[in-house]
DNA sequence: ACACTTCCCCCCACTTTTCCCCACTCCGCC
DNA sequence: GGCGGAGTGGGGAAAAGTGGGGGGAAGTGT
């Protein structure tokens, strides 16, 4: 099985709902996800599946750097446990739309494990650059 | 079990429709595919066996630099897992069409472990120039 | 405890896209 | 010359995405 990959450019309706795409749907069985906000200004969808192993790796990161704590405590804050409704569509709470500046549109990411929300503009501007030594390292990874 | 060897001329029909060749379709099972965009302006077909090698090693280039991110989310992004109909056929995303410069025509090229997609002219050109230092290099790896 | 409000989720309906299937042609081979 | 595998083309059924209305649960205030 591969991780996601693709991306989708769907429509948030007015309350605040948004169809996954149905092979995302499939890939990650119909359990539900964690949608968290990070450092960008894109939401993370994690399945259930994998969020497991992030959850371990936050756990075990307070347990060395006590000082994190707050950095942590921020971004469990800001997440949600999100379900598929019987059409495929999760509930965006407003105030994860609001940071991730999501409009009527929204780019739906595959990003291997988990699935990236970004408003489709500022998703342009992010990947726009082109590294050359990241470039390099690309050809010896694609054979 | 060799490589993918030798090239073909296919059509590219409305609906974005290509026939993989035979030979192709059999020496990588009736899996799925990946078709990913990178560097060049050709499309690259990765049979999913040997998919989740690149994907691990994608994985492992975002643990040693994670400000390669970008650089992996766009590939991943302008990726598609495509699914042989019936007929062989494979369905290439429009947007995937349009950046490998994709018409009527496409050049489907056996690659070793990936198939390679080419718009016919532009294989041409990017294949024609470096004579010389093909020889040269050819002379090193047959011995 | 009860009425009221709010919000969420299910259901239904519609549009668009996808893909499955059938039919036809071309070519090489028996 | 027929047969079979391969490539090509298009019609129709099924699925996916989108939008809105109503019922029921949860929470609030009286």
């Amino acid at each position: 099985m591969t991780g996601f990959l693709g991306s989708y450019l769907h429509q948030l309706d007015e309350k605040g709902r948004l169809a996954l795409p149905a092979s995302f749907r499939r890939s990650a069985g119909d359990a539900g996800f964690v949608l968290i906000h990070a450092y960008e200004p894109a939401l993370y969808l994690y399945p259930l599946r994998t969020w497991a192993a992030v959850e371990e790796r936050l756990a075990e990161f307070m347990r060395r750097q006590p000082e994190a704590r707050g950095t942590v405590l921020s971004l469990t804050a800001a997440a949600a446990e999100v379900i598929p409704d019987k059409q495929g569509r999760i509930l965006i709470p407003e105030r994860l739309q609001r940071v991730a500046s999501l409009d009527t549109e929204a780019l739906i990411v595959g990003a291997l494990e988990k699935i990236e929300i970004w408003n489709p503009e500022l998703f342009k501007s992010a990947t726009g650059e082109a590294k050359p030594e990241h470039e390099r390292i690309l050809r010896q990874i694609l054979v």
